[in-house]
DNA sequence: TATATATATCAAAAAAAATTGATGTATAGT
DNA sequence: ACTATACATCAATTTTTTTTGATATATATA
């Protein structure tokens, strides 16, 4: 019999920290430039820094700014090679955050 | 043969304004207590203002504030009854927004 | 080793959101 | 008509987030 120690609590009784947990969340979510962001990662699947703010039209400070909130909220990934930094929807977050019907949008299927 | 007039992008391509859209439903959900606030309604189904109040321990202009934002996101709907204001969720956006898996904690099962 | 490139971080300033306490509005009861 | 209750709105202030421009770090290349 195993002690079960829960990272998120039952849906029944949420505790402050999972509403926390979600706020931050969806704060990172509740930018139009940080959604176009997500969106561009579903659709290309990875992208480095240089790409990203050509496409976006950000500088790249703003934009590390903005990465570095997605990254906190864990609702992007990076890898790197060499100096290239390569950003990836984190889609286990994003599937379960969001709903099947924002599909292609912001939440990639398998 | 009809014309239609896109309320919402297609997920292919996708204008500013939805990007927008979401940013300011995302923007609602962004709060620990507002999403306290959803959950509230997700249990109960229908709270007044003077319930909620007590329920959430927060001074009667505060709340009227955080329920204003849920209301302009679209997240919430309103019935008045006298001079009771009844707050409930708004099952089909935010349905349409969370994942099944947030069901019981913000996304009520029909 | 020196230089260039890619990206992150920092501190100050600007902008946006939240809080606060007061006032306004509508309805119900006397 | 008067009073009380439930809630919304407003303006001033505080807090948080975002922007900006500069600097730091790490890797690659000559």
């Amino acid at each position: 019999m195993e002690l079960e120690i829960n990272q998120q609590s039952s849906a029944n009784s949420p505790n402050e920290q999972t509403f926390e947990r979600y706020a931050t969340q969806f704060k990172a979510l509740s930018d139009a430039r940080r959604l176009k962001l997500m969106h561009e990662l579903t659709l290309k699947g990875e992208v480095c820094v240089c790409d990203l703010s050509s496409i976006m039209d950000l500088p790249q400070s703003k934009l590390s700014y903005h990465l570095k909130l997605l990254m906190d909220a864990e609702l992007i990934t990076r890898t790197k090679h060499g100096t290239w930094h390569y950003y990836q929807l984190n889609e286990e977050t994003v599937n379960h955050l969001l709903s099947p019907e924002l599909c292609c949008l912001f939440r990639p299927s398998r």
